[in-house]
DNA sequence: GCGTGACATGTAAGAATTTACATGTCAAAA
DNA sequence: TTTTGACATGTAAATTCTTACATGTCACGC
């Protein structure tokens, strides 16, 4: 359902677009809190014609085929902007991995540490950069500041994490424990 | 491979656990980065102790097996931790949500980030409650910090971006724009 | 004219995930 | 004593997602 919703609104919001420039708006706009690729989306558009939330508006050179959302697909999208309880969970590898840290040697959870608080400062320095070219216009400003604040939060917890497990440096590691074998 | 790192880490945290108790901890510490039901959690399991990375320790009442992590699979979680790049990216289906609420009339709009609002208000309670049970002792103490902290970030995210909606109201909504047919 | 890279669409296979079905045990309260 | 709820493990089916394969067009520079 939610590449279906993400596929309206982005048509809805951007006008008619073919599936590649969806998938390049996926990329460039929604990709700070949801991923799918053109072998996910080209199936999907298909599927959507049939069920009359899009058409096919026109088609252009190299096959190109330019969906426009219907009235059908406007209602859908709204009713489930409006009326779905979506879950509050999220799906973070990098989390994952950063919180699964703890269990190494602290000195080599505080390394690992400090090399996703790299990846982060990047990530924020980009998000920063594409934060200026947009300007305070574009669909896609609330997705990036959603990312760039997320971004910086994490920053801040790896900061934190790290003075917390130095402290324990010393104290004895949770190195070998609960091995088997 | 995420799920196969989580169950290594969570063994390795929390001593031989069946794959119940495992369930459950994905439940209670790693819900805020990563999700997976027992329908998973035991085949991976299963697998995971064909390729030797995990033991059945011990059997006991109700058909319970407890799993132990064995010294190939602490390497294993061990490598991927200190080597792997995790990819930045996060799957939210809440704030694909918020994302799209600007294609709805502002005052729509306006009116969704209150009840999402509401929501994160409400999570956020719920983890300061769970953080003053466990207090600063043990492993999940970090998720739940990732997570609370996350979580006040999105409040924050919300509010400015109802504020900067309230303000284009009036000037003219997104109503039916881009519409076919 | 030829190559390269962006444009453009698709399918196939496999992996991961979710939801539902299915079964059975144990402890404690009513 | 019976029933309820937590404990405990699985499988099946459907969906979603990723990765790889496969094909062809157009514009631009060399």
């Amino acid at each position: 359902m939610s590449l279906r919703i993400a596929l309206l609104g982005l048509l809805r919001a951007s006008g008619p677009s073919s599936g590649y420039d969806l998938a390049k708006s996926f990329e460039s706009t929604l990709n700070y809190v949801w991923q799918a690729g053109h072998s996910q989306i080209y199936p999907e558009l298909v599927k959507m014609a049939a069920d009359g939330l899009v058409t096919v508006e026109a088609e252009g050179a190299r096959g190109r085929k330019v969906y426009a959302i219907t009235q059908e697909g406007s209602a859908q999208l709204r009713g489930w902007l409006l009326e779905q309880t979506p879950s509050l969970t999220v799906r973070s590898e990098s989390a994952l991995q950063a919180f699964l840290l703890p269990v190494l040697d602290p000195a080599d959870a505080v390394a690992a540490l400090e090399r996703l608080r790299e990846r982060y400062v990047e990530k924020v320095a980009m998000l920063e950069t594409l934060c200026d070219q947009h300007g305070s216009k574009a669909f896609g400003r609330y997705a990036l500041d959603h990312g760039l604040r997320h971004a910086r939060t994490t920053i801040e917890w790896v900061d934190d994490t790290i003075a917390t497990i130095s402290r324990d440096i010393g104290h004895g590691g949770s190195c070998d424990e609960n091995v088997a074998d």
